[in-house]
DNA sequence: ATTTAATAGTTGTATAGCTAACTAAATGGA
DNA sequence: TCCATTTAGTTAGCTATACAACTATTAAAT
């Protein structure tokens, strides 16, 4: 009933590729949303909770449930930085340096296996449509 | 960091979406989910739990506590049909046709403005892939 | 220097979604 | 007919998300 619906295709997409996802970071014990984030602070090193709501798309509230979350698991520390004494800087865990290469490549399964199905070009044109339309109504 | 990932934009726009249409319906006391499934029993006119979680894309649980919501609002009543003693028959009530056209007309709205900003054409492919992927991966 | 603004994060409260476990009714064999 | 299976829907318990209100700290302005 809402072929031509944006809002509708988009969500109800996003509903099961968390499935997906889902599947693909289990096995490390961890959500799509966790994963991702942990991801960010991996490749960063070091990062403030700010940027990591920016890198992310998400609100400063989510964003703190979610390190704290990660904390709670043992793959982020908080260190106290020196210069700002609001906010603290995130830090991978040995644990989560353990399994950076491993989260990373079960992502890509994922990727490549629908890639397979629908094709890479449709693949990339559609992704790169989602973040014109995302960036446009920011 | 994540450009290229179906995932992260997929979801990413989601969010975004979600905000537009909630205030798109905000007038009328209802959030997007409402929403969108009453416009699915308006249109119909009747239709079971079964067949509205299939139109929406949701699990059976979600749609059971949605439709709770509906008739809380006012919005949907369940009438017991006479063939099967499962399940009961959802229908719009007077208060709902009040709004049927607004609300269409309010998700429209939204639609246009999207459209405009991002052109037509780009917005329609852009919904045919989702489809796609949605179908292709189901 | 002192007061006001802005910024960083957290917490309260709410919605939407899921899976899994459940109840109740219908269906299908034997 | 009666037991087993399937189907319809609800409920429990969890995660992700947002907005709004809050604390604490820094920056800016007078």
């Amino acid at each position: 009933m809402f072929e031509q619906c944006l809002y509708f295709n988009t969500t109800s997409l996003a509903r099961q590729l968390e499935r997906e996802w889902t599947r693909a970071f289990k096995p490390y014990g961890l959500t799509p949303s966790q994963a991702f984030m942990l991801r960010v602070i991996l490749s960063k090193g070091a990062i403030i909770s700010t940027d990591l709501s920016l890198e992310l798309n998400i609100s400063k509230a989510t964003c703190s449930r979610t390190v704290e979350g990660l904390i709670a698991l043992g793959f982020v520390t908080k260190i106290q930085g020196d210069t700002d004494g609001r906010s603290h800087e995130l830090h991978p865990t040995l644990k989560a340096n353990n399994i950076s290469v491993e989260i990373n490549k079960a992502s890509s399964e994922v990727t490549k296996k629908i890639k397979r199905i629908i094709g890479s070009k449709e693949f990339e044109t559609t992704v790169k449509n989602l973040r014109e339309i995302s960036s446009s109504i920011k």
